[in-house]
DNA sequence: CCGGATTTGTTTCCAAATGTTTCCATCGCC
DNA sequence: GGCGATGGAAACATTTGGAAACAAATCCGG
């Protein structure tokens, strides 16, 4: 995928944080910096990152609580900076689940090289993550992550285009919260938004379409002025897809 | 795992081999060194090591060639010395597939550190590690590494050819993940895609011929629109083949 | 080592998917 | 009501992947 990697460090010395973000930058990452957990939790809610650079010595929470609570609820790697080499002890000791670490001082070309492996090894994109349980289930409609298709109320197959799908994966990766067109964009291709950019809007249609009853009042994707849209409905996580008596997907009513 | 990890050393200076060598042995590993490729091969026939710590320079054979030959035969997770910092960028760019490296001078805590990490990488996940049981499952479908051959929900046999095999078994140990068709190709082959490369794309089409219920509607193989493919079912492990029926191979249902 | 069968890769064509542009209705504000 | 900004919709252009046909490579039995 063309995508830019994004990385998301968090670091407190601010001068490390800056150095490390040019650089990387430099190397065709997109580079998030924060200070603190607190941010990087802010972070993580707006955007999609493919790997995490976290000091271990940070204020407030430190990056071991982090990165142990990182592993919890997602698979997104991890690599570590310690101060001290006795600490590498310690944290392997603890099995805290980094994908890698580092000791400072580093060399960036260093810290490059294995972000790269990283990110190789956990075998790209961890594109919309099909976690455990791949199916959620909103306002009666099912979506099964895996297999990538979408249930109306009815228990009927709607067909939904990749890019559809990738959309609404967003929109319920981050349900009942304002996400702009840039974030969406972000959330689903990993780009920013070209200056009149309407491709977003172009999709919001199409999935009304296919979904809204009325797509002229749509109830749940709604429209934010000037803000971008949200999606409005309660997202449950349903257990397991059970196999699904295999039913014709309907033709996606007449579009196109 | 219960056993103490083996870990095979394979370098020619005979003063860090042995340095390394009393050092890991200090620390509750079983440790072997050899000076060069040969002794390997003969090593490895001898006995099973969970780890090769394998020197970038060699006499004989060098260590990215091995490197690349025990890939091909096995998962055994590999962590490689480099003399020099530079020399980093060309292993990543070679895609060698090393689990790490290190750069020479290195701290032996520093190389302890890493060797546990990769250990508890390879073997704490629930990964596809499919060393032992060659006989995976998804979906119904049955797929015996061993002899290459593959069952259908029905029990029948289904024919595949031997890149048809190949991709499948990439798929299976990489399950619900996007691959792009250059990841596909390397994993299969070894090899990177050329500019307008589709042999991917036939591949995959021939295999959902053979295995989809219905090919247009691909519930095993999902196309990503320009980021690859995704296998969507869940892999299990079997514990072991029972006598299978033996029952011809279908036909592949008429295709070509 | 030969000739045919099979497998694998390449090319081409085409339909579907996606992005872009443009026009227009609507909204909010004055 | 008028006006600029904003988003919806339709038309259009471009990109992408599937399928078929073809060509090259490999296998296999003699």
């Amino acid at each position: 995928m063309s995508r830019t990697p994004h990385i998301l460090i968090v670091e407190d010395d601010r001068e490390i944080a800056t150095l490390v973000s040019r650089f990387l930058r430099n190397n065709d990452f997109r580079v998030r910096a924060v200070p603190n957990g607190r941010e990087m939790d802010v972070a993580l809610r707006d955007g999609r990152f493919d790997l995490i650079v976290l000091d271990l010595m940070l204020p407030g929470e430190d990056g071991l609580s982090l990165c142990r609570r990182l592993r919890n609820d997602g698979a997104i790697p991890i690599i570590m900076l310690t101060a001290k080499a006795e600490e590498i002890d310690r944290i392997l000791g603890l099995e805290m689940g980094a994908d890698d670490y580092l000791v400072k001082p580093f060399n960036p070309r260093e810290l490059l090289a294995r972000i790269r492996a990283v990110l190789r090894r956990a075998g790209g994109v961890p594109a919309p993550e099909v976690g455990e349980s791949s199916l959620l289930a909103f306002a009666g409609w099912r979506l099964d992550k895996a297999v990538r298709r979408l249930f109306n109320p009815q228990g009927e197959r709607v067909a939904l285009t990749g890019a559809e799908l990738d959309l609404l994966l967003a929109f319920c990766e981050r349900p009942r919260r304002v996400l702009s067109r840039d974030q969406l964009l972000d959330l689903t291709q990993g780009r920013a938004a070209a200056p009149f950019e309407r491709s977003i809007d172009v999709l919001v249609s199409r999935l009304r379409q296919k979904m809204e009853r009325n797509p002229r009042e749509p109830e749940l994707i709604q429209t934010i002025r000037s803000g971008g849209y949200m999606f409005s409905p309660e997202i449950q996580v349903a257990p397991a897809m059970q196999a699904a008596p295999e039913q014709p997907a309907l033709p996606a009513s007449g579009s196109r």
